[in-house]
RNA sequence: GCCCGCUUGGCUCAGUGGUAGAGCACUCGCUUCACACGCGAGGGGUCAAUGGUUCGAAUCCAUUAGCGGGCACCA
C-alpha cells in the first residue's frame, strides 16, 4: 500500500477543487430534487482591489462550512460570489498607475479613464477570487457578480429613480465631509475620528463701542476668518447683557452679532463660541437657526479663499492657522494657548483631515427607510443577530439616530448619477438618457458628473445579484437569503442598508440571520493592519499547515475575538495527520471489505465496541448538526475532534485491531473491516464541511465508494464526491446508552491498569497478570466479553474474573465504579511504600468528595428544596464513593 | 459622558445554577506491527475582587478594578 506516513496537504489541495468546479458541484442546479429546501448566502463582496486577509478567510470558512453542510443535507444551495467596484480605492490605484506615466486622469478624460480602469480590473483586479479557490470556497462561479455589471448597474439606476420619485433622494446644499486629498465628499461612516494632541486657542473679539472683549476658544483659529457670529447660552449670566451686541471680528474687521443659543455649553471653554456656519456642522445648524451668513473661507483644496482676505488667499489651512495666531498676537488679542486633546475627523482611506464644507450634493433621506428596518426588527426580530448581544442593540441604536446619507461622490469610477440637466439647470432623473430627453423635451442635456457611493450599490447586493428588477427565477428561488456572514465594522455601512433597501424594494428581509464574526488579532491583542505590518497572510498559513487545518482554527474562532496563535493551527495540522493515518490503517486492512451505506440497526455479530462506536457516531452527528445549525462552530469542531481522535482512533481502532488484522480472509474479519471502513467514511462525511480537502482525498481511496453514498438529490448527476454525500443524521435507535456505559467500564478498567503499570514502573514490554472482581453478574459478563481487548490494551498475560477479590498480598490494586476491583499481582516487583502512598492518595481524594456530598445531604434544606432526582443522584454517588472508600481501606489494611 | 462586552490552569480559548474542561506548553515512561505531526501515565485553576439572591453560584443580581468595543460631545 503506497500511502505516505505523513499527510501532504498541498497534494490534496491541488487535486479536488478544479474537478468540483468543473463538474458543477457548487451550482444549485446539481440538486435534482424539485422539492429540496433552499439555502442561500451572498458573499460580502470584497473590493476589486483587495487581496485575501484573515478576516476574509474567517468569513469564507464559516460560509463554506454552512454551505457544504446544507448541500450535504440535500438543500439546493447557492453561495454567490462577487466583488464591489470600490470607487475611491480603485480610482486611486489606477490614478497612481497613470502618475507613473506622467499622466493624470484629466489628461485622459472621463471615458478613456474608465476604459483604463476596466482594463486594470481585467488584468490585475480580483486577485481574491483565485485565493478563494485555494480556500476551498464552494461558491457558484457561474453566478459571480460585480457591482459595475450591466445588470447590477441597472438595479442601481432603478433604485435611484424610484427613491427620487418618492422623495427619498434629493439634491441640496448642506454641510458635508470633504476629503481635500481624494477630492470627494464622504458619508459620515467613511470618516474616522481619531484622538489627537492639539492646541486650544483663546481669542479675544472686541465689543463694538466698548473696551470690553469677548474671549472664544477654538482648535481651528483659521476658521475665524469666516465667523459670522459669537454664540452664548441664553442662561449664562456672564454674557446676558451682551446678547444682541455687536463684535468686531479681528483681522477682518467685520461686525458680527452675539447670539443666544441653547447649544452652547456654559461650562466649556469660556462659554462663548465663535460661529463659522460654512465650516463646522454645529455652527452650520446654529447659523440656520439665527439666519447667519455663510462665508466660505476654505476651498476644495483646503486652501483659503478670496473671502478670507487678500493676505490669506491661497494659503494652506495650516499655514493660515499660524498666520492668524501671529496676527492675534500682534493685535494683543491672543489670550492664551493651551495643550488640548481632541478627536479629529479623518478620511478613512487616506487619513487626510476632512474639511466640513457646504456643498451641493445628493442625499438619501433615511427617516422612513430606517423605520422599515426598525419595524422588521420589532415585528419579526429580523435579522436575528449572532451573537445577539451586543449586535442587535448596536444595530437598532444606530438606526434610531440615523441621519441623511450623502450618496454622491466626486469620482469617475462608479455608477454615474442618472440625473440630467437642461441648460437652464432643470433636473431630470431617469433610467436612461432617452427617458430623460423625453421628459425634458430636449436633447441638450448634461448628465450629472458625480457617481454614487459604492455602498449604494452594495446595499442592493442580495437582490441585484439575483436579477432584480426583473422577476427572475433566481430571485424567486433564492431571495430572501438564509444568512449573512460579515464583520462587525460594516453593520452600519452595509448590513443595515441592505435591510432597508430589501424591505423597500423586495418587501422582505434580505436575510433571516446575520452572523457577525470575531476579529482575528495579533498575538498582542492588536488589530491586524497594513500600517502596523502585523498582519498574518492566510496564504502563508495555508502553505505552512494546510488549508484544512487553518479552516478548523477559523471555524473555532467563529464570533470570538481571538489572538492568532500558530500553535493552534499546528494542533489541527496534527489532527489532519491523525485522520490521514487512521485512514491509512483502515486502508492497509481493507482487503475483502467495502464501505457500507451507513448503519441502520445493530448487527447480530456486533461486539460491544461496535455498538459503542455507532452510538458515539450518532451522538456526534446529533451534536454537530445542531451546533452548525445554531452557528456554534467551535462546538462542532471540538466534538468532531474528540470523536475522531479519542473515540475512533484511541479506542475503536485499537479494539478492532485483533479481528481486523487477521491474515486470513474470513466472514468475521471482513465484516469487522467493513464496519471499520464504514465508521471512517461516516466520520469523513461529518468532517467534510470543515476539512474539504483531506476528506475528499481519503474518501476517493476507500473501497466501495460510489454514487449510492450520495444524497438522493445528487445521485447520477456527477462522479461520486464526498461533497455530495449525505450528511450523517443521528438515528435515535442507534444511540445505545447501555453500550456506552459498558464500554466506559471497560475503558476505566484498562486505564486503571495502565495507571498501575506506570506508577509501579512496569516496563511496557512486560506482561502482567490481572485479577478482576465484580459483584454483579452483568459486570462480569462485560469484562468476560472484553477479555481480549483488555489483554491487548492493558498488556496482560492472564486475566481472572471473579465475584470477590482474592489476590496475593503483593498486588497493586484499584477500585472501580460499581463495586468492581482489580488487582495486579506483583511478586518481587511491588514496593509497598509506593503502593500505600498511591492508595492513600486516592482514598483521600474520594473522602474529600464524599465529605462534600455528605454535607449536602445533611442539609435538610437541600433535601427539602432541591429536585428529588438531584437528591437521589447525590445519594447514589455517595453510595458508590463510600463503597470504594471501604474497599480501598480494606486493601490498605491488607498490605500493612 | 452614555451604552455594551470581557476577565476561567503558563498561553489561546470552551463551559453559563447542581462532581471545573480542551488544545498547546510542562513532568515521567515508550524503536507497542496507522501515526514521534505519535502512544501511555501524570502535575497544574480559591473560574478578577467584594457583597447579595439561592438548599446550592464560575454560572443570576449589585458594586469595584483592569482590558476591549460602540455611540455622542469635543467651541
Amino acid at each position: 500500500m503506497d500511502i505516505p506516513k505523513t499527510y501532504d496537504p498541498k497534494q490534496a489541495e491541488s487535486q479536488h477543487y478544479a474537478r468540483w468546479e468543473r463538474e458543477g458541484c457548487f451550482a444549485p442546479e446539481i440538486n435534482r430534487d424539485p422539492n429540496a429546501p433552499v439555502f442561500t448566502i451572498v458573499i460580502p463582496p470584497p473590493n476589486v482591489t483587495g487581496s485575501l486577509h484573515m478576516g476574509h478567510a474567517l468569513q469564507h470558512t464559516l460560509m463554506d462550512v454552512m454551505t457544504r453542510h446544507k448541500r450535504m443535507c440535500g438543500f439546493r444551495t447557492l453561495w454567490l460570489p462577487g466583488m464591489d467596484h470600490a470607487g475611491i480605492s480603485t480610482q486611486l490605484m489606477v490614478s497612481r498607475e497613470l502618475k507613473k506615466e506622467g499622466l493624470t486622469r484629466h489628461d485622459l478624460g472621463r471615458e478613456k479613464f474608465i476604459e483604463r480602469v476596466w482594463k486594470w480590473k481585467h488584468e490585475s483586479g480580483g486577485q481574491i477570487l483565485n485565493q478563494m479557490r485555494r480556500e476551498g470556497a464552494s461558491v457558484d462561479w457561474s453566478r459571480e457578480r460585480f457591482t459595475m455589471d450591466e445588470g447590477l448597474s441597472r438595479a442601481v439606476r432603478e433604485v435611484f429613480v424610484r427613491l427620487y420619485e418618492e422623495g427619498y433622494i434629493y439634491r441640496g446644499n448642506r454641510i458635508v465631509n470633504w476629503c481635500p486629498q481624494d477630492q470627494t465628499v464622504l458619508s459620515d461612516l467613511e470618516v474616522e475620528k481619531t484622538p489627537e494632541k492639539g492646541k486650544l486657542y483663546y481669542l479675544q473679539y472686541p465689543v463694538k463701542g466698548s473696551e470690553r472683549r469677548v474671549t472664544v476658544a477654538t482648535t481651528r483659529p483659521e476658521t475665524m476668518l469666516g465667523d459670522t457670529a459669537v454664540a452664548v447660552n441664553p442662561k449664562d449670566e456672564r454674557y446676558g447683557d451682551l446678547v444682541g451686541a455687536t463684535l468686531i471680528l479681528p483681522i477682518m474687521n467685520r461686525e458680527i452679532p452675539v447670539v443666544a443659543d441653547e447649544y452652547v455649553d456654559p461650562e466649556f471653554g469660556t462659554g462663548a463660541v465663535k460661529v463659522t456656519p460654512a465650516h463646522d456642522p454645529n455652527d452650520y445648524e446654529m447659523g440656520l437657526r439665527h439666519d447667519l451668513p455663510q462665508i466660505v473661507v476654505i476651498d476644495l483644496n483646503a486652501r483659503m479663499t478670496q473671502d478670507a482676505g487678500a493676505e490669506f488667499f491661497g494659503l494652506d489651512r495650516y499655514k493660515a492657522r499660524e498666520k492668524v495666531i501671529e496676527k492675534f498676537e500682534q493685535l494683543g488679542l491672543l489670550e492664551k494657548v493651551i495643550d488640548y486633546e481632541f478627536s479629529i475627523s479623518k478620511c478613512e482611506r487616506c487619513k487626510t483631515v476632512v474639511e466640513p464644507l457646504i456643498m451641493l450634493q445628493w442625499f438619501c433621506k433615511m427617516d422612513e427607510m430606517r423605520e422599515l428596518a426598525l419595524g422588521l426588527m420589532r415585528r419579526e426580530g429580523k435579522p436575528r443577530f449572532t451573537p445577539q448581544v451586543p449586535y442587535e442593540k448596536v444595530y437598532t441604536d444606530w438606526l434610531e439616530n440615523l441621519k441623511d446619507w450623502t450618496i454622491s461622490r466626486q469620482l469617475w469610477w462608479g455608477h454615474q448619477i442618472p440625473a440630467w440637466y437642461t441648460k437652464d439647470g432643470q433636473v431630470f432623473v431617469a433610467r436612461s438618457e432617452e427617458e430623460a430627453r423625453a421628459a425634458a423635451g430636449t436633447d441638450e442635456l448634461t448628465q450629472d458628473q458625480d457617481v454614487l457611493d459604492t455602498w449604494f450599490s452594495s446595499a442592493l447586493w442580495p437582490f441585484s445579484t439575483l436579477g432584480w428588477p426583473d422577476e427572475t427565477e433566481d430571485l424567486k428561488t433564492f431571495y430572501p437569503t438564509s444568512v449573512l456572514v460579515t464583520a462587525r465594522d460594516i453593520i452600519f455601512l452595509w448590513v443595515s442598508r441592505m435591510v432597508m433597501t430589501g424591505m423597500k424594494f423586495m418587501k422582505e428581509t434580505p436575510f433571516d440571520d446575520t452572523f457577525i464574526t470575531g476579529t482575528v488579532l495579533d498575538k498582542h491583542g492588536q488589530r491586524m493592519s497594513k500600517t502596523k505590518m502585523n498582519g498574518i497572510d492566510p496564504l502563508d498559513v495555508f502553505d505552512k499547515y494546510g488549508v484544512d487545518a487553518t479552516r478548523l482554527v477559523l471555524a473555532s474562532i467563529g464570533s470570538t475575538d481571538t489572538r492568532w496563535n500558530d500553535n493552534q493551527v499546528e494542533a489541527y495540522r496534527n489532527f489532519a495527520n491523525k485522520i490521514w493515518n487512521a485512514a491509512r490503517f483502515c486502508l492497509m486492512n481493507s482487503e475483502g471489505a467495502r464501505v457500507g451505506r451507513g448503519f441502520e440497526k445493530p448487527g447480530e455479530e456486533w461486539a460491544l465496541h461496535d455498538r459503542w462506536i455507532v452510538s458515539r457516531l450518532n451522538q456526534t452527528a446529533r451534536v454537530v448538526n445542531d451546533a452548525v445549525n445554531a452557528y456554534q462552530f467551535h462546538e462542532a469542531v471540538h466534538t468532531l475532534y474528540h470523536f475522531f481522535w479519542d473515540d475512533f482512533c484511541d479506542w475503536y481502532i485499537e479494539l478492532s485491531k485483533q479481528e481486523v488484522s487477521a491474515e486470513a480472509a474470513s466472514e468475521e474479519r471482513d465484516g469487522a473491516r467493513s464496519r471499520l471502513l464504514t465508521v471512517l467514511e461516516q466520520a469523513l462525511r461529518l468532517l467534510h464541511p470543515f476539512m474539504p480537502y483531506i476528506t475528499e482525498e481519503l474518501w476517493q481511496r476507500l473501497p466501495g465508494v460510489d454514487e449510492k453514498l450520495l444524497h438522493p438529490a445528487y445521485r447520477e448527476t456527477t462522479h461520486p464526491t464526498i461533497m455530495l454525500a449525505e450528511y450523517p443524521q443521528a438515528n435515535a435507535e442507534l444511540i445505545d446508552e447501555r453500550a456506552e456505559s459498558e464500554m466506559q467500564a471497560v475503558i476505566n478498567l484498562i486505564s486503571r491498569v495502565r495507571n498501575i503499570r506506570t506508577e509501579m514502573n512496569i516496563k511496557p514490554s512486560e506482561r502482567v497478570r490481572l485479577i478482576i472482581a465484580a459483584p454483579y453478574e452483568a459486570q462480569r459478563a462485560v469484562f468476560e466479553a472484553s477479555r481480549a481487548a483488555v489483554a491487548r490494551l492493558a498488556r496482560t498475560s492472564e486475566i481472572l474474573i471473579r465475584e470477590r477479590l482474592e489476590a496475593p498480598r503483593a498486588s497493586a490494586r484499584a477500585v472501580l465504579a460499581g463495586g468492581a476491583e482489580v488487582a495486579v499481582p506483583l511478586e518481587g516487583l511491588i514496593d509497598f511504600e509506593t503502593e500505600r502512598a498511591r492508595l492513600s492518595r486516592e482514598t483521600e481524594k474520594l473522602q474529600k468528595e464524599s465529605a462534600k456530598l455528605e454535607a449536602q445531604l445533611a442539609n435538610p434544606q437541600f433535601v427539602e428544596r432541591a429536585p428529588a432526582e438531584k437528591v437521589s443522584e447525590i445519594r447514589e454517588r455517595l453510595g458508590d464513593i463510600t463503597e470504594r472508600v471501604r474497599r480501598l481501606t480494606e486493601t490498605l489494611e491488607a498490605i500493612k
